[in-house]
This record gives structure tokens, sequence and C-alpha cells, in this order.
DNA sequence: TAACGCATGTAATACGTTACATGATTCT
DNA sequence: AGAATCATGTAACGTATTACATGCGTTA
């Protein structure tokens, strides 16, 4: 489970408020991870109760801003440190791509042109992205995430071209 | 939920046991997707109960013999072309190396340290496998598996090393 | 005949998504 | 006053992991 760490990261960096989690989770971890509200809020409970998040404030609205305590931000180092990344993920975009060759030419053909238009916009979009940050300065962790969330490796759109093609020559 | 896709679509490709999709997955498909026999057998109940999978043999040890029913194609192909993919997936890599920069420089190079050496013999265990690829003829999705699921850019790859460096100069 | 690998299943628990529900503040 | 947005929560359901449980067939 990386949900709370993600949390005590994220609140680590700065102080705020579940909405808030939710709102930074879909905008700058988008591509590496995802948490809905109805997720965060019980995760903040469980984490107030065993002491590694805390209130440090109320806001307007009934809101309270949370903060890592000292054992919070222990946790996270423990968790980078010396707990082994699970690393076979699911990753669905693969799997499709996989058993889109169960498919006949024609078929195959569409899928894979509606796959590629997607990932050649993602590239795009990507490229800006990447600008906006160098000019904001923001280095760091924020590369990898573009990077390894978007999974939309280059060499791979000269791939679906080719596949692409080859439904052409049956 | 694509567990069911995938099962239709290894079994499209060939008939087998429920043991031996456990395998499938753990071998041709540990990079794109995970799935346990805990889940495959009641998976493979429900598919029967819906006419998308059928026993076609049952072999010793009480094992039964799986196949797609036309039914079930049609509902990979209906998957395949008809729904869109769900490109908002967690990815533990992508977050741990965004919150690698939470840990003070000594610690984070430990980590990066780590995670430079196991990315590091991926990419050679890809390129083996690639080649044995390659040699068997295998083409097509095989290809995709390994490139996305593994998640190793190679550009990544001097990425960590510049971040390593730069532990050492703070 | 004992150990090992093949083969299948269930139960308990944890995690994630979608839907439901409500109240406070701001903007028009 | 009404709509939109901020803000928090719970419930129901579906999916995934871990642990438990058992029997068959082969090989040493």
């Amino acid at each position: 489970m990386s949900l709370r760490h993600a949390v005590l990261g994220m609140l680590g960096q700065q102080p705020g408020s579940g909405y808030e989690l939710t709102q930074w989770f879909d905008r700058s971890l988008s591509h590496a991870w995802h948490a809905s509200h109805s997720q965060i809020y019980p995760e903040l409970a469980k984490l107030e109760a065993e002491g590694l998040v805390e209130v440090i404030g109320e806001g307007p609205r009934r809101s309270k801003t949370w903060a890592v305590t000292q054992a919070g931000r222990e946790e996270l180092r423990r968790w980078l440190m010396e707990t082994e990344p699970n690393r076979a993920q699911r990753n669905e975009t693969a799997l499709r791509w996989f058993l889109v060759f169960r498919l006949e030419p024609e078929q195959r053909r569409a899928v894979l042109e509606r796959e590629l238009a997607f990932v050649e916009t993602a590239a795009e979009q990507r490229r800006v992205l990447a600008e906006q940050l160098d000019a904001e300065g923001k280095t760091g962790g924020f590369r990898p995430v573009l990077e390894l969330g978007a999974r939309v490796d280059p060499a791979m759109i000269g791939w679906l071209r080719e596949q692409i093609e080859a439904t052409r020559r049956t």
C-alpha cells in the first residue's frame, strides 16, 4: 500500500487539506498515482490515529490543514529506504497492445490508429509540460513522473506506425 | 476490470488449464499484468457462467482444459475496440522517484543507487529477452509488453546517474 | 514411502471505485 | 435567490493479495 506514502510525501512538502491533496493528486501526480477524495479522507483519519499526521489548523468551511509529524517523516524514509519496490504492476496499455494481435488486420488497424493518435497527442502534451516545468525551475521528481508515468516511450511511436503499415500488407 | 480480457486473450491464443494460465501470466505477461491462481480460478468460473469460456477436456490431477467460446472472442473484440483504455494507472516507481527528493542527499543517494542497479540489470535482461524473442521469431505483442511493461526508459538511466552525481555536490 | 511439483479451490483481509449525502461560502 | 465551487464524509460494491487447505501423480 503506497497511498499513505504518497500522502505523507505530499503533506511533507506542504501542509494542506484533504481537498487540496485530492487536487494535487489530480494535477502534479496524476500520471504516477491516482486517488479520489473518498480514499483520501479515511486514509488521513487512519494516519492521524497512528500519529503520522496531525491537524495544524482549521480554515473556512470546516476544512482542516494537515501536516506530517516527525513519526510520519520517519515512516516515509523507512518506506523509501527499507522496503522493496513493487515492480510488477499492471499496465493496461501493454496488455491491450499485446492482445490486439488477436484481432483481424482491419480491426487491429482501427485500434492501433486510435492508440497512435492518443500517443502522439500525449507526447506533445508532455513536451509542453516539460518546457513549463523547466521554465518554472521545477526539477527533481517531476521529470520521472512525466517520463515514467506517461509511459509513452517515443520509440513505441515508430513501432505503432510499423504495425499499422503491416496490417495493410496482409 | 481487464483480468477477464487477459484470460480471454491467453486462452484465445491457446487453450489451457488454470494452472497453466497462472504460469503464462508469470512468464510472458509478468511485466504487463499479474494475477495469481486465487484470482484466476474464480474468474474462470465466472467466465464459464457467462458463456465466455468452456471446458474442452480434462487431464490428470483433476485438471480442466479451458477454451474461449465464440461469445468470448466477441467480448474480447468488443473490449479492445469499443472501450476506452484506462490510461491513469498507478506506477510505484514513478511515485518513489518523485518522493525520493524529500530525503537528505546521503539517503537519497543510497536509494537512487539501488534503483540504478535494478534498472541496469533490468535493461540488460530486457536486451537478452528481446534477442530471444527475435531468434524465436516472436513478434507482434511481445515487444510492447517488454518495452512498456518494464518501464525502464533508457533515457532515465542517464537521469538517475545525474541525480546521484548531484547528491555529491551538496 | 517420502518429498516434490502439479493442480484446484476457499476465506479473510485490504484496497479502490462509484454513488450517495450534506453543509459552507462565494459569485452572479 | 440560485448556481457553482469548496469541503468533507459514508456506503456499497468490485477487485486484489495473502493465507489456508487439500488431493493427485511422479520421481528419488
